[in-house]
DNA sequence: CATGTTTGGATAGTGACAGTATCCAAGGGA
DNA sequence: TCCCTTGGATACTGTCACTATCCAAACATG
């Protein structure tokens, strides 16, 4: 197929396919002519992972290049690839300043992963364990605790979600899949399991406190609540 | 204090603090002359929440605004407080397109919200719900299956979320404080959620796929596999 | 073969965002 | 008095993800 119809089957502009080509995400086109070029199922492919990386996943487009090509280095065995791709996600900056809060977040942390019973396998750390420090040291900083003993039930729910992702994972038949399996569920799965907290807060919020529902501006009487419609 | 000590303790700089201040996401210190303002500790506070909130919880300047805006509208209660607030964070867009895979994915979600038995207790939708339809209708264009019973489990995950959530939330002993808990814990447990969950990944990788650790380039032995260091 | 349209590639421009740098007049300290 | 700092207003910068414009080579058509 050509660039235009590539465009039209996956819904994103010519001029924003030929912007992530020259940005190396997807593979050029088979060079039919010197001016026209054809692209397969594959590229269709790509391009919608790609998309859904940068759309939902908000994957800044040169991390995208490199999780991809890291999901296809070829050189690297299947457990390798798949922690090099993830670890080339993109993730949130690592801790900055060395001060009191940031030491008693990594205290934390190592307890919490020890509680865990966690090891990094690899060399050295995932950049993950950098973006936990700093949240917990940035929510330290707040006033609200942090410690291993807040975070144990987090990292546990977390074990729980790897279990079931790293399921769907093995679902797909071929390394390849797995791979990008394993990335497009790390990144797209986020909003999903952020979403599903949001609304779980609402809920839970709505149990807590709600019931009232006393609304200014509205006539809803208190009696319809929150089991109403 | 003067801006150049709230600067200092807070560390962020002059200039980003008079950004702050241009954008009503800071009140404007107590004017002693005409060319002088003192700040407390509460712009402390505010401004330590509000870099939080940018920094780590990539909130948009002007969104914290809202949020923080809504936090203090004093006309609604508490439940409805919570509710606006963290409605007025930031959400990645709901679904944009209707097509076959958003209908679907709508579907699912339907599906998933009556299993667990949640119910909006708003008028409106929360946004949360439709960057979960969004996401969902991504992952089924990828070939990646999302329906209710593959979203339940993460729902039941988020619903235990929601409980130590709020658990922490009621910590907190002033409404105020609770409200501004609620802000504070929803965005900023999430790189804390999303890091242990890439951690998790991981740990579950390494107990499914690793334990050879073939490395190219280094001489680790595959005898420390992963249960070394 | 002439001609007009389409195609793909190169280049430069756009708009949003989060700060940052500069300038200025009014205070405050020596 | 003199100079340095302070706070406020304005304009600038860099980044990012596109997007608009050109251009020359093909292809389709008469």
């Amino acid at each position: 197929m050509r660039l235009a119809e590539l465009s039209e089957r996956s819904g994103v502009s010519t001029a924003t396919i030929k912007y992530y080509l020259r940005e190396g995400l997807l593979q050029p086109g088979h060079r039919v002519t010197a001016t026209q070029a054809a692209y397969g199922e594959e590229h269709l492919r790509r391009l919608r992972l790609v998309r859904a990386l940068i759309q939902i996943g908000k994957v800044p487009v040169a991390v995208a290049r490199d999780v991809i090509a890291a999901a296809e280095d070829t050189s690297l065995d299947h457990h390798m690839r798949l922690g090099a791709a993830t670890r080339a996600l993109p993730h949130p900056p690592g801790p900055a300043a060395d001060d009191e809060a940031t030491g008693a977040a990594r205290r934390s942390v190592d307890a919490l992963l020890e509680q865990l019973g966690w090891q990094d396998p690899h060399d050295e750390p995932s950049p993950a364990l950098g973006t936990l420090v700093t949240s917990v040291a940035a929510l330290a900083r707040l006033g609200y605790p942090c410690d291993a003993a807040h975070l144990l039930p987090y990292g546990r729910l977390a074990a729980e979600l790897a279990v079931a992702d790293l399921d769907t994972v093995e679902e797909r038949p071929t390394a390849a899949g797995q791979i990008e399996a394993a990335v497009a569920l790390t990144v797209l799965y986020e909003p999903v399991l952020l979403s599903l907290r949001r609304l779980a807060h609402i809920q839970e919020s709505a149990r807590r406190f709600g019931g009232q529902e006393v609304r200014p501006g509205r006539s809803a009487g208190p009696d319809q609540a929150a089991t109403g419609a």
